[in-house]
DNA sequence: GATGAATGAGTTTTCATTCAT
DNA sequence: GATGAATGAAAACTCATTCAT
């Protein structure tokens, strides 16, 4: 009801309303993740979304313009997020059989820790990537990742352990798939297979029966 | 679906008519089918489903309940159709290695085919798997899907190409999640990796790649 | 399936034709009264009157031209149906007193082996007796209704039983309204009253009160 | 449905505002009130209560979730009223006859000037208080409501006015029924009797009538 | 006389977005 | 910067009635 510092704003006062700005707008972008993972972006209730973050839904449209720029927000942070996890990997100082294994448990590990990653991609694949095209950040730390991967498979080939040959958005395109499907369709895949995929063990397992994909799809012959 | 005509109808009632429940009923399921692999469960529209079947929205509640029941049987549909499919392979009367990889080529072909397939999959999935659960006849299917496979797995085990020890379901999940993904994910793929990965050529080689994905995993060592 | 009679019907064919369509109109009205009486005017279904009837819809057409004439002539054969039963009664014959005492316990009886009744009443004259106002019938059998009753009322001054100036409707109309009420009223009047108003002593406990109710309100001073 | 205003607001602000929250409630609850007595919940119309209430259609489902929940709100709002104004008779102050007397115009009068509570009385009834089930306030409205009547029925016996025995809830039902059966029967009542029952003469001889009845049921024997 | 598929107009409900304070 | 009341357009769903056979 009242509102203080209407004139005569101190320097203390501009940061901490900057900061507080900042927050909300976080806790906008946290909060909509969820929503749009857990229902898509048509499904996604901008109602909702204002509740989930404490804010007033006035916000959303200060901040973001409209439901599907507040999309695209979340979408790119959400490629960005693991495009810079997967730097911080530094795969180019481990031997690349080493980094091979490494970048598929993180990719799996991603995902199982980032499930909301997973139903924001497809959302966006539902709407043929309309959003994500026009993003330019996402190109450049796309190339970024394509070069580590492609820098990957020709030290494994210099180094013998790895068949020359391997296309390495094909080899990229694998690894996420035996990953991503299997947790993207868990719940007709529990009904098809009569088990419950996301038990500890079952877990498990799967990333061994992964990594022994990988590991065979690109070993040098006779090794 | 069909309709047998008990004898004695003459051709005259025959002939096509536009008040004939079963053809009605076939052009909304179709309808459906598009509408919702295009835009989801929640972001398909009845009016639009209606339109396109060329008939009234009426009928739609009148044989199918709701907007949701229409999409359990559009949805139960595709996964008797590939199942049934899979069935007619005939698998159990080639060599295991030759059966497998017919079942990997036929698995992309088919998702190539049936686009809406897969994103009918990934909208039930986004609702967790809720509409199918119900389904007894999926459940009989699928367990016919299962044992085919792992007859053919133990099969190749006898003949001395395929590894001992590999479980059917995690083969069965790989061979689907390196088509699909491939597909599904085709529109920020293009986007990341900067390639139309839907040209002939794109296709074929995804193909090729696959095929030698599963072959790498299942032979026997040292072959 | 099949139609026999198709042509050359004898008159004994007719005469089942005639009787199997005043049986389907019989069915109809039955249903009609039942649906009506469950969901008012307004809430009942025509789908549900020819299911519930076994009868085509279109026969609901073809027999009484739309849902808001079949409720008049499902009102119109109930108000038929108790002035006829009052009738029967055969009042005249008894001394007034019993006579009062029989009319009492009818009204009440009637009431509760035809629910559909009252809230057909109560339908109409939500709908301000529309339908009632145009029927002729009606008219004549109320007018013997109210005739009776007043000489009944005249008897019993006469047999030196009742107080004169007694008003044949206010005292019709109260017999009605505290049988009326307590059964149109019983849902609502369970939560105010705490208590089940439907149990077989309840019900008993309900016909004396009135009875005595109305005796006390009829019976000449000092007796 | 008031709001008391905090210390210190000032006159501008607590002007008629179109953005008044409880006000807009208020209409609403005021518009549905009319529109559900003149045409049951079923043949209610949203829009048409929207339109009278001068409010957006979307607030009604704002404020109220559903037309059967906004039902149910005006139902006990009705209640609650009634109920209301029996407390402010102060019938504990009068003598027991007076009081009894005060109780049964007070009934017939509150009828007539509130003919949508009648209405929805008897449209609850039609659902079968599936609304007022839930209420636990009127649950207790109706439990001060009939403890009332029975102190006034027990001083009437020990004041030598009363007949010792009479029950409480039969004789509050019979007050009710002569007054509402008379009033919500009007339409098919001016037709049955072919008189016009609303007359301000006819209203009076109704009262009078009415009084007697009462009065001759609970008087002690040999007054 | 009978059938049941089809329809159009309407009704409730939903939701992203804007407006007044 | 923040609030929450209000809105219009559109969506799902309903139903009495008619049409073709």
């Amino acid at each position: 009801m009242f509102r203080t510092n209407d004139q005569g704003r101190s320097e203390v006062t501009e940061k901490r309303k900057t900061r507080d700005a900042d927050a909300t707008r976080l806790r906008i972008m946290q909060a909509a993740k969820k929503e749009f993972a857990k229902h898509g972006l048509g499904g996604a209730r901008v109602d909702e979304i204002a509740e989930r973050a404490k804010a007033n839904k006035r916000m959303i449209y200060h901040y973001f313009g409209s439901k599907e720029k507040l999309f695209k927000a979340v979408l790119e942070a959400a490629y960005l997020d693991i495009r810079n996890a997967e730097q911080k990997l530094d795969l180019d100082s481990m031997p690349a059989e080493k980094a091979l294994e490494h970048l598929v448990r993180f990719t799996w590990d991603y995902y199982l820790k980032n499930p909301e990653f997973i139903t924001l991609v497809n959302s966006e694949n539902l709407h043929r990537a309309r959003h994500l095209k026009k993003s330019e950040v996402i190109a450049v730390a796309s190339r970024k990742f394509v070069s580590m991967m492609q820098n990957l498979l020709d030290r494994g080939v210099q180094e013998g352990v790895f068949r020359p040959g391997i296309d390495a958005t094909q080899l990229n395109i694998t690894i996420a798939a035996i990953g991503y499907y299997y947790l993207t369709n868990r719940f007709t895949g529990a009904i098809v297979f009569e088990r419950d995929l996301m038990t500890p063990d079952a877990l498990e397992e799967r990333l061994a029966f992964n990594l022994d994909t990988i590991m065979r799809l690109v070993r040098a012959d006779g090794l």
